[in-house]
DNA sequence: ATTAGCACTCTAAACTATTGAGTGCTAAAT
DNA sequence: ATTTAGCACTCAATAGTTTAGAGTGCTAAT
């Protein structure tokens, strides 16, 4: 018995490892099985079936005299096409919609998912900050905050709000600065703020030509506003309940948690890893190894992207170790990105 | 020789064990210290002196056959008579400078106080939000949203900017909004906005009299806005650089670093040890059971107030464990606390 | 094809030296 | 009266040993 198709017993036996280890986190033994897979097979027969799913690199044991524990493999087959997903329990359900509930601040509904994620799967939780492709200028307002700096307001898209205070070279009075604003609104409300930024370069040119001081930094102060704001949306997460990673046996090693740790500080491997999932539908499934990133070897990540209007603003998941109750935490990402795609359109 | 009065040998050996400690961080032995200390003592002299030091509660053995260690109360003495600061070093005063700069975004002055603070002293940072006794109100404003929701700008102080998108029971016009906040601004302008809370309490009722449905809904929406405003700065800290504590042994007990971080999220007892700095003048340390937060017992915290115009806005400070280079850390903080303080200043 | 039996392997835990750093005490030296 | 050399003693840390038990793989019987 070696082909490379399982039969069903093979099957049943590797989802019953599976199950154990994930709810015990030691290794799994022929006996063990033997007692509880509800299949009636003495453990010899069971350690034959064992030695072939090791040979198919499905299982391995520590050493010599431990049961065997799913390898990342195992794992993935188990995930794809032996787990009986669990449906959300109602608490869950309802604490979800609670904190995913109507709320005006999209900064705040990101922050929630994430605790939410966190606090209920007692793994870490990451939701990234929303990009939309397409960045609508929906109005921006000057306001003078002292002689030299005035404030820049600016509403993107349904209803971001962004703040960003700038230097000017000379005070402006408050109907000046509404003259500026009008101007802008009358004209580039509702572009995209791309395009917002070119026509303004021509437009500073031209102003520059006519030497228009006025609208020279006027339309100056737009663009520094506007610039920095397409930078601060470079990418960006909000973690949460990081700390519960230290409460898995697995993760004790105090130096590869320490490395964990720097990654969620740099951001680069997360959103690297999160990008990938954008573009694909529902949940995705990163196990150990897979996930490209050697920090990340010992990990699961379960995402999922959440949309508005179909289309995908920003990716969500959890990270834990591998041995994870994929069984649950699955349709946890999976509910919570729906609701948050659903909170945020709800805004409009 | 059991007098509580340390004559200058007995002070300088325990400078030297000390110092030599936090250089280390093993038991110092007596061999050690006559090597080391500069005094010219035979070992054997050397434990008399280290024997009565035990005696007096400055230092203690971990067992037998080690050598000593400072208890708190013996690196309270190094700190308060025997401590030489280090002068900053010239490198350090030119990141802090550069990071602390001229900002006109104190929300960000403080982001970077917090980094900088940990990255120079590789302990984590903690900076709390500015909390003025005097919350001017500035200026309100208010811009449609959507139909049903009004985004309210307030700018209180000299440029602290906060949004608030709050639901309104039917759609306003832009004009009508500028009408109320104009109403707002020329009466409410400077006003303490606990003042302002309160004028419009009464102005509800008269407007709730008058039947004038429009002034009623503008004086909600500002209270409002006005309300989670002063929630929001209840009392908050920006901390950066935990994972910093990782590094050091003496941490590296994992379930009580998961207490200290579990603390850090909490926020409360470290809130609850910084208020108690408010009121002092420059740099103010806990050492080890000091602070009174078991959490904290095997830490130290090195404070310091950062004040605007002689008041007292927040506290900022570094926490580690006791075995730090105090000579290092505190100018670090109070050079930070300074230069943070003119920073927020030099906005004005 | 399945299983009982059994030798074998290897970890984890419990014990047992062994080493060496550092102490405290005593008696001699300064 | 200090200081110090000398020495017995303590105790953690390390390494080596033993034991117990869990689990395996193989073989031969069912």
């Amino acid at each position: 018995m070696s082909e490379s198709e399982l039969n069903d017993r093979a099957q049943h036996l590797l989802k019953a490892l599976v199950e154990k280890y994930i709810k015990g986190g030691q290794p799994v033994g022929s006996q063990a099985l033997a007692r509880e897979s509800g299949i009636n097979l003495s453990p010899a027969t069971i350690r034959n079936v064992l030695s072939d799913l090791e040979s198919l690199g499905l299982v391995s044991s520590p050493h010599t005299s431990a049961g065997r524990v799913p390898t990342d493999q195992g794992y993935r087959l188990f995930v794809d096409s032996l787990l009986n997903v669990q449906p959300l329990n109602n608490d869950v359900v309802c604490q979800l919609e609670e904190k995913l509930g109507s709320d005006d601040d999209p900064q705040d509904l990101i922050h929630r998912a994430s605790t939410i994620l966190s606090s209920i799967t007692n793994l870490a939780g990451i939701v990234t900050i929303p990009k939309h492709e397409y960045i609508a200028l929906r109005h921006i307002e000057f306001l003078p905050l002292s002689q030299k700096s005035v404030l820049v307001v600016i509403v993107i898209n349904e209803n971001e709000v962004h703040n960003k205070i700038i230097n000017t070279p000379r005070a402006f009075n408050r109907s000046e600065l509404e003259q500026a604003a009008n101007y802008l609104n009358a004209h580039f409300a509702g572009t995209d703020i791309q395009a917002v930024k070119k026509s303004l370069i021509n437009e500073l040119k031209e102003a520059k030509n006519n030497a228009d001081e006025f609208m020279t930094t006027a339309i100056n102060m737009a663009s520094q506003a506007l610039n920095s704001e397409s930078e601060s949306k470079a990418g960006d997460y909000i973690l949460d309940g990081e700390i519960n990673l230290m409460n898995y046996a697995e993760m004790s090693d105090l130096d590869k948690l320490r490395l964990i740790f720097e990654a969620f500080n740099k951001k680069r491997d997360v959103l690297h890893l999160f990008d990938q999932v954008i573009r694909s539908e529902g949940v995705q499934i990163f196990i150990g190894a897979e996930s490209g990133y050697t920090v990340f070897g010992d990990c699961s990540v379960v995402t999922s992207p959440y949309k508005v209007d179909g289309k995908v603003l920003g990716v969500l998941g959890v990270i834990g170790p591998t041995r994870i109750a994929y069984d649950k935490v699955i349709p946890v990402v999976d509910v919570t990105a729906k609701l948050l795609g659903a909170a945020l359109n709800h805004q409009k």
